[in-house]
DNA sequence: CGCGCACTTGACAGAGGTCAATCTCCGTGG
DNA sequence: CCACGGAGATTGACCTCTGTCAAGTGCGCG
C-alpha cells in the first residue's frame, strides 16, 4: 500500500503512512513546520540495532513501518523490554535531555524510520506550536511510562497479560487494522520481559484465556474473541 | 536554618534552600530567566494534597521543605506510589502535555512548595536556555520513571528494598545530609507501594538488612552500615 | 531431511502474599 | 498522671502463585 519512495529528503506532507505518524501528534497549523524539517529514511533489519544505549543523539525517528523493541539494560547484563514501538511512534526522547539514549532499540522485523536530525527539532522549536506538540509527546511518554509501572508493580499475572493484548489491539485500531485479530511480532520471551514474567507464564496465560474462549493463540497469530472479557481482567491486581 | 520569609512574589536567587533547587537544574547563563519567572509560596499540611490526578495544571511546583509521595490511581481504586519528591525537585511535569495532572501529590509532612505560574514557564520557553533546561529535566523525569520500571519489572526482593534505600541515602547526599543516617518519612505501606512489594515484605526485608548487619533500623530512623552489601545487593535480580 | 528455535506443557520448590497476633509508640481524655 | 485506644511496625504460620528445570512438539530454514 505504500509505493516506493527515494530515500532521500522527504517531506512530512507527502508522507502516506496510515494515521498520519507525526502529523497526528502536531496541531493542523503547525504542519507547514514539518515542511522544514527534512529528514531521511533509513531502512533496519530484522535484529539490528536502530541505536544505542549511550549512543550520542544526533536524531530523532519516526517509525515509518515495522515495530520494534525498545530495551533498557543494566550493567550486570539484564534488560528488559520498556516498549514496543510501531509506526507512528517517535523513538529517541529519552535522550533529548542527556544528549545520549537511554535505551537500544531493535527491529523485530525488517523496518523503515524516518531520521529527523536533532538540530532541526532544536531550530524548530522557536516555534511556539511545535514546542507545544514537543511537550505534549514528552509528558505522554512520561505517563504511558509511568501507567506500564504502575501495571508491574501492582497488577497479577493475568492482568498483565490481558493489558499487553489490549495495549496491541489499541495500537492495530488507531492503526487501521483489526483490533481483534492480527499478528505479533514479539516473542513470548519479549512479551515475557515486558510485562515482568517469564515466557512460561505468558505461555500458560496466553493458554488459559483461550481455555477461557477469550482469544486464539495459534504461535503468533491472535484473534480476540471476548475483548471486554480482557478488559475486565485487566483491571484487578492481585498483586503476587 | 532557613530564615523566615513572607508568603508574597519571590525570586530564585533570593533563595537559601541547599542544592540551590532549580537553579541546580538550569545552567548558569539562564538563572537571570528566574529572575522574571514571579512565583508564590505554599503550604502544605501533612496528609493534604498539592494537587490531584485530572485537575488543570495551572502551576510547576519545585519543592522548598518537607517530603511528598506522587501517587498514580487506576479506576478500580487501587493506587501506587511513582515517586518520594523532595526539596529541590519539581511537579507537575506530566501534566505539561495534556494540561491535566497525571499524578496525586500528597504532603508526608507540613511542607512548603514555589508554584510557577504555568503561563509564566511556557512564555520562558521563548528563550533557548530555558527551552533546554525543561528538555533535560523532562528527559530526566524519563529516564527516572524507567529505571524504576525496570526495578519493578525484574528485580527480586532484596534489591528493590535496598534500590529504595540507596535512592533515599543518595537523595539525602545531594542535600547535604547524612548519606548514611537519616530518617524515613514514609510508612512501610507506602515504601511497599513505592517498590511492588506489601509492607509485611518491607518490613521483613529490612529486618533481615538488619540481622546481617547492613543497617539499623529503629521505627522510622535508619543508619546504613555497609552501603557497599547493598549496592551489591541492589544489583541481582532474582525476580519473583 | 534434520537441526534448531520458538513454543507448550508438566512437575516441583521457593519466594512472597495473606491472615493474624503482638508490640511499641503517641496522643487523648478521664 | 495514668489508662486507654489506635496507627504503624514486627513477627509467625500458612498457602498460593509463579519461577525454575525439564521434556516434548511443531515449524522453518539450511
Amino acid at each position: 500500500v505504500i509505493p516506493f519512495r527515494a530515500r532521500t529528503q522527504s517531506r512530512c506532507t507527502d508522507c502516506r503512512v496510515d494515521g498520519g505518524c507525526l502529523r497526528a501528534n502536531f496541531p493542523p497549523q503547525s504542519l507547514s513546520l514539518l515542511h522544514d524539517l527534512e529528514f531521511t529514511r533509513r531502512r533496519v533489519m530484522q535484529g539490528h540495532a536502530l541505536f544505542m544505549e549511550g549512543d550520542p543523539v544526533r536524531f530523532l525517528y519516526a517509525v515509518r513501518q515495522g515495530s520494534f523493541k525498545s530495551v533498557l539494560m543494566l550493567p550486570d547484563g539484564r534488560d528488559q523490554v520498556a516498549r514496543f514501538p510501531m509506526p507512528g511512534d517517535l523513538l529517541g526522547l529519552d535522550g533529548m535531555g542527556r544528549g545520549a539514549y537511554a535505551s537500544t532499540v531493535i527491529a523485530l522485523e525488517d523496518s523503515e524510520v524516518c531520521a529527523l536530525p536533532i538540530q532541526g527539532v532544536h531550530r524548530q522549536l522557536n516555534h511556539a506550536a511545535w514546542r507545544e506538540a514537543m511537550c505534549r509527546l514528552m509528558g505522554q511518554e512520561i505517563v504511558r511510562v509511568s501507567r506500564h509501572m504502575l501495571l508491574l508493580g501492582s497488577a497479577g499475572t493475568d492482568a498483565r497479560v490481558a493489558m499487553f493484548l489490549l495495549e496491541l489491539s489499541d495500537a492495530m485500531r488507531a492503526r487501521g487494522y483489526s483490533p481483534t485479530e492480527f499478528h505479533m511480532r514479539m516473542t513470548r520471551a519479549e512479551i515475557g520481559s515486558y510485562v515482568g514474567l517469564t515466557l512460561e507464564t505468558v505461555s500458560r496465560t496466553l493458554s488459559s484465556f483461550q481455555q477461557r474462549g477469550w482469544i486464539c493463540v495459534h504461535k503468533r497469530h491472535i484473534t480476540i474473541l471476548a475483548l471486554a472479557a480482557l478488559r475486565t481482567a485487566s483491571e484487578p491486581g492481585h498483586h503476587g
